[in-house]
RNA sequence: GGCGCCGUCGUCUAGUCUGGUCCAGGACGCUUGGUUUUCAUCCAAGAAAUCACGGGUUCGAAUCCCGUCGGCGCUACCA
């Protein structure tokens, strides 16, 4: 029953552009990718837009884009090219489910001529009130089967549906991840596989599409394992054969539901926006659920991760979504991002909010905070008291070993030496290190460091004082001692 | 309710197929200590899992078998 180990490897990610990309689809896709890459198949992208009334075009190009910026290429599929313009590539197009109706069209008829499937002229109240009849019975609900052997449709009737003659049989495959998995077919009763000839629903389009698409290996969420049989049962009706499952599990929220955006940010771009770097992205999804079997690595890029990538080695069971661990990942690649990344990718954030920055300053910035931000995003608060002195109480200047006194003559002191000084002590830490080294003889190093630094920030945790002056420059170092000067002479 | 899947530290996991090397290893988080003028980084140490529970097989079980419980998913003319 598996795909002859001759054929070529080919996998497809289908999402419905019905929504924004959530981060289940983007692991999956991650897998799907992982996999492809892994034994050199042909990874395709395909558009499940069946529904008409939710699925978006913006929907679309959201998807795309989020898949560009983890960087999980496909070789076949719709795309959006240089000018924004949505195409496609690849010969087993269209690979928009909404431009493949003769496609279905065909399949469906032939299902229809060879009886294997009939129309249902049904109303939705009358299967409703029988749904509830079965429900109140105790018994699982299925449709009834009534219009499958009708010869002609009822004269009242005018709207129907085309269903599937489900066999009562049972029906298992072999899931790469979970093993054999079984199913009763005779508990499903006659399923719908399409509306009319021009609208068919996604368990029999998934069927054809993937058959037509020549897909070997369907990679998909666990929450589709109970589609499995029927669209097997599809396939043998219309002699396709079935390709090799791996059902992977779900992303979950901590309390172990499937991950939502009510308990959890859920969209891939929200992540982009907040600061969270693709790579990092792609490291923290593929550890939920799946692990190197080498050793202990988890800072993995995806070249690494695709070389030992084996679906066989994914987790059977769901993995709740720890926005610790991501952070903690996304800081291990912003500390292995080179200086020019770096800038290039903290410098529109911060001037957007702060305008034109200097080159020079903006890296000595980049030094001082890389170590200290989580995310991208961060750095522009983290940099805010360069830019602007924050209102703070004249209590916190004195250390915690000295006193008010001293922390007013270490000030006054500072001031004075900085005062005459060149502009060219404020280039470099050290040679402003020597300056202000007289001070040292006098006092204790905490209590020296500890107002200066007080008064650069106007906060009891900073970076250190010397790199501040070193970036706002003497002017600007002076005025704010003589304004801490002011603040600890009313504290006394 | 029915059907299906799953169940190792708070979380992600290693180990389960091929029983002994596991009185269960790593990472995140947490706690404590070191470094520092503070925070972050970095370094060190520590707490944290009766391997869901109960039986069985065996000289020996996280690993094999049976049962129980729990969680989740699906149960559409959505995908």
């Amino acid at each position: 029953m598996e795909a002859s180990s001759k054929k070529p490897v080919r996998l497809r990610m289908a999402p419905s552009p019905t929504g924004y990309l959530h981060i289940g689809t983007a692991r999956t896709t991650l897998f799907n990718w992982l996999y492809a890459r892994h034994i050199g198949g042909v990874f395709v992208l395909r558009m499940e837009d069946t529904d008409k009334e939710r699925s978006k075009p913006e929907y679309e190009i959201q998807l795309i884009e989020g898949l560009h910026w983890l960087g999980l290429e496909w070789d076949e599929g719709p795309d959006i090219d240089e000018s924004g313009k949505l195409v496609s590539k690849g010969e087993y197009g269209p690979y928009r489910q909404s431009e493949r109706t003769d496609i279905y069209k065909k399949y469906l008829e032939k299902l229809l001529s060879e009886g294997k499937a009939y129309y249902c002229y049904c109303t939705a109240e009358e299967l409703e009130a029988q749904r509830q009849s079965m429900e109140a019975d105790g018994v699982s609900p299925k449709y009834s089967g009534k219009c499958r052997s009708l010869t002609s449709p009822p004269s009242d009737r005018k709207s129907s549906v085309i269903r599937f003659k489900v066999a009562e049989e049972k029906v298992s495959f072999k899931d790469l991840i979970r093993g054999t998995v079984e199913f009763d077919a005779a508990l499903m009763g006659d399923i719908v596989i399409a509306k009319d000839l021009d609208t068919p629903l996604y368990n029999f389009a998934v069927v054809v599409d993937d058959y037509e698409m020549r897909i070997s290996h369907v990679v998909r969420g666990e929450d589709h394992i109970a589609n499995t049989p029927k669209q097997i049962l599809i396939q043998k009706a219309l002699d396709f054969e079935t390709p090799v499952y791996a059902h992977v599990p779900l992303i979950l929220n901590s309390d172990r539901s499937k991950l939502s955006k009510r308990k959890n940010k859920a969209s891939l771009l929200e992540y982009r926006d907040d600061g969270y770097l693709p790579e990092a992205m792609c490291n923290f999804m593929a550890l939920l659920g799946w692990h190197p079997s080498a050793d202990d690595r988890e800072i993995l890029s995806l070249e690494e991760i695709s070389k030992e990538f084996t679906i066989e080695r994914v987790q059977k069971a769901g993995a709740i979504f720890d926005k610790n661990k991501l952070d903690w990942i996304n800081s291990q690649y912003i500390k292995k991002l080179s200086e020019v990344d770096l800038a290039e990718k903290l410098t529109p954030l911060l001037e957007t909010k702060r305008g034109v920055v200097d080159k020079k300053i903006l890296n000595k910035l980049i030094a001082l905070e890389r170590d200290r931000i989580k995310t991208l995003s961060e750095f522009v608060d983290a940099t805010a008291l360069f830019f602007e002195l924050p209102d703070y109480g004249g209590k916190i200047l004195t250390w915690r070993k000295s006193n008010p006194q001293e922390a007013r003559e270490v000030l006054m002191e500072a001031i004075e030496l900085m005062k005459g000084a060149d502009e060219e002590f404020f280039e470099d830490k050290e040679a402003l290190s020597n300056l202000i080294a007289p001070l040292l003889t006098k006092h204790e190093k905490g209590s020296v460091f500890w107002p200066i630094r007080v008064a650069l920030s106007g906060s009891e945790t900073s970076p250190d004082p010397l790199d501040i002056a070193c970036v706002v420059g003497r002017r600007e170092t002076v005025k704010r001692l003589e304004i801490a000067l002011g603040k600890i002479g009313s504290a006394i």
